[in-house]
DNA sequence: CCTACCGATCGGTAGG
DNA sequence: CCTACCGATCGGTAGG
């Protein structure tokens, strides 16, 4: 890992951990035990720093989508499954991702906001996929995506990969009542 | 309103919009046609408004709790109803209750933490009367109030009261597919 | 990658 | 509630 790579892997620790303003260059600097001024030798800003994690947690994300394969409810156990995965593999980056964008200025703000939208697109489209397929009943395709983003994305701020629950039964219990929830049958049955 | 009441609720919208640790105490001020030193003839702290507004949205929401009645699904219904109330009419409280709190400092941060974790056990109260009644059908409770509070949670990020969709619409549309997810039939039955 | 520094701004206080 | 100020810290730069 070259000293780019380390230096946005610690920012995204101490963004994701204190929040964007609260971490200071200084702080950033002492964490990779160099001197404040010294970390312009490799970055243009803080701002700039922030958009990067952000970027490289949107890539994480969008990779999940485009290996999706098979029916709707396939897709759809598969979507849980690897934004989950992301979530618990990259939880730093993830939770910039979900939030400290926010803190980002117009040049760089726009930029975020698109990778967040076309994420949320993709994962309109696998809902879409299913109502027009007839697996997923919804009377709203667009609240239904929202819906199911909100089950998913608040995991960041809970979720521990070290806690009680192995990533499996996370996304296996997530996908069963997600299911139900789009009014999909596919093999669950709601019992114990 | 008093002083310090208007002082908090200019307080709780620029936390919200723009994150603690980005508005400073002379944001506030102008805000409040004020002189950056005199917010302190009515506060101690930055850091004590931030409290407070915690305190005032665990007050809302714990209201919605104690407002419950009847059947386990008629609670869930007000409960899901009620929560996103509270979001609609208190968005900037509501986003520093979610979010905001955790740059609370260590006296001040337990508070915080203690408010959450209250009202989350009334939640999971109401899931697990569900259960005992054998109305809900869910493996685990207390996973299935995380993924409650997740879908409940979230729509701070995206719900605006003045958008396309009433509350009305959405507490009934999110209602009907957690009730779904839990297992209940309770009146739903999924299609359009 | 370090030293030494820049102007700006931070939360907060004294005295009125 | 204002004026004037405190020491500390901020993001960033020059020169090596």
């Amino acid at each position: 890992m070259d000293r780019r790579s380390q230096i946005l892997t610690v920012a995204g620790h101490l963004f994701s951990q204190r929040g964007y303003h609260a971490t200071s260059i200084r702080d950033l600097a002492r964490a990779l035990n160099l001197q404040g001024g010294s970390l312009y030798a490799h970055i243009a800003s803080k701002e700039e720093l922030l958009l990067e994690v952000v970027r490289q947690a949107a890539q994480k994300f969008q990779e999940v989508l485009e290996g999706l394969t098979g029916d709707p409810v396939a897709k759809l156990k598969a979507l849980v499954r690897g934004h989950l995965r992301v979530i618990a593999e990259e939880l730093p980056r993830a939770t910039v991702f979900f939030h400290e964008w926010k803190h980002l200025s117009p040049p760089y703000l726009e930029e975020a906001k698109a990778l967040r939208r076309r994420y949320e697109e993709g994962v309109r489209k696998v809902v879409e996929e299913g109502v027009e397929a007839g697996v997923f009943q919804v009377e709203d395709v667009r609240l239904a995506t929202l819906f199911l983003l909100s089950a998913l994305n608040w995991t960041y701020q809970w979720y521990r990969p070290d806690g009680p629950l192995s990533l499996e039964e996370l996304s296996e219990a997530y996908a069963g009542m997600l299911l139900r929830a789009l009014g999909a049958e596919g093999g669950q049955d709601g019992e114990a």
